[in-house]
DNA sequence: TCAGATAGGGATAAATTTATCCGTATTGCC
DNA sequence: GGCAATACGGATAAATTTATCCCTATCTGA
């Protein structure tokens, strides 16, 4: 397993939030859950992009944050299934907010990550230049 | 400068989301723009674990997915401010709101966050067995 | 008997992100 | 003159995250 070398870095409450938020795919996870799809398999249905030896990372992490637990069936096949905390339940309302502005923005979004990935050279460069005589040196 | 090499994932509000405010300090970074640290010096000593230079990297892609506008002005010694646009402006609120549970939670999250970190060995393995004896074999 | 479903995880590779180091420029201050 | 402040960005290294590959187990159904 992997341990950070760095210290986390903790001084506000979106700093907290960060260190237990980040990972590509925790977000969705929990949304997830909380629409019902308890077991990994399901999970892995669900977002097909993460395979499943990271899924199971992320999901022993945001246990290990006591956003979700972990629920072992001894039977076999295994079973196992996971829920939301308390805790964790507190932040489907963000998580829902956050989802709704992704989907009210979802054209620009779109169009905006579209054309900065890959290999769209844009040469627009479209930084504004103030060219206000005054600035022509720094006011003291 | 780097270029992905994977296509990006994009189903959902949620997908999208991620897309443009995944990075380290990107969320703080549009914060502390919108209390008013403009200048890329100030924002440095607001958040003095960036460097001078993933933050210009960051900034430079929060200008591109159009949540901040550069302004340059062509002074010497050299003057440069970010401002919201309209867009970047409308995820101040849910940037509230997550900055808010963050600090509502902060004693719980700074314990399972330092709890889990570096060499903190914890061998407590909480998962929850069903041992329900119905769970002796899978109901079909 | 063999494929497929269920779930887990070690070792390792690849991708990505973040950090370090250094060089460019100019002005003002001691 | 030397140093700090302002700002930018290439090259490269380190850290971190995510992915790939492979192996373990057992039961069900074709």
């Amino acid at each position: 397993m992997y341990v950070k070398k760095t210290v986390p870095y903790l001084n506000c409450g979106l700093d907290l939030v960060g260190e237990v938020l980040y990972g590509k795919w925790k977000i969705r996870i929990l949304w997830f859950i909380y629409q019902g799809n308890l077991r990994p398999s399901e999970l892995q249905r669900k977002i097909p992009d993460v395979t499943r030896r990271v899924l199971n990372v992320q999901l022993k992490e945001l246990e290990d944050h006591e956003l979700i637990t972990k629920k072992i069936y001894p039977v076999m096949p295994p079973k196992v299934e996971y829920t939301l905390t308390d805790f964790g339940r507190t932040l489907i309302p963000l998580i829902g907010s956050i989802g709704l502005w992704g989907d009210e923005h979802q054209e620009r979004l779109r169009r905006v990550i579209l054309k900065h990935a890959a290999q769209s050279s844009d040469q627009s460069g479209s930084d504004y230049v103030a060219d206000d005589p005054r600035f022509a040196t720094l006011p003291s």
